[in-house]
DNA sequence: TAAATGACTTAGG
DNA sequence: CCCTAAGCCATTT
């Protein structure tokens, strides 16, 4: 399974009204220190239903600065949307709102298939 | 096959 | 809290 089909079958279990650092995607995702690659997933990736790509945000707890002006502005928008805070200075807790996965809930790397041309998220 | 690219991170000032 | 300098790395060129 490639990298990028993985981190975005992660983005898909981050709950709604908690979040996921890059570099944190990228070690579930088997790549430790990956975290640039795993930004670069998310920029190529565009329309992808039931993606809640405004669930990753930096190692800092700040939405990333990319793209065009507006989408750090939406991001942050579409979280507090769901419950999460941020600091007048645009930080949120990560202590509080960061995700934490269990074991059982990342089964689904575990699959040996080949990836199929593209979005195969099942 | 080598060089360039960032939705990144960490360590220091 | 803001800014810089260096690593890091799967993808793209």
């Amino acid at each position: 399974m490639s990298f990028r089909l993985r981190v975005l079958r992660l983005v898909r279990r981050i709950p709604r009204g908690r979040v996921a650092t890059y570099g944190q995607l990228a070690a579930l995702a088997g790549h430790p220190g990956a975290a640039r690659a795993c930004g670069r997933v998310l920029r190529t990736t565009h329309d992808e239903p039931e993606l809640p790509w405004q669930r990753v945000i930096n190692s800092q707890g700040r939405v990333s600065t990319g793209g065009d002006a507006q989408r750090p502005l939406l991001q942050r928008t579409l979280l507090e949307a769901e419950g999460v805070v941020f600091s007048r200075s645009g930080r949120c807790a990560l202590k509080r709102f960061r995700w934490e996965p269990q074991e059982d809930e990342l089964c689904f790397l575990d699959d040996e298939e080949d990836e199929e041309d593209e979005d195969d998220l099942a």
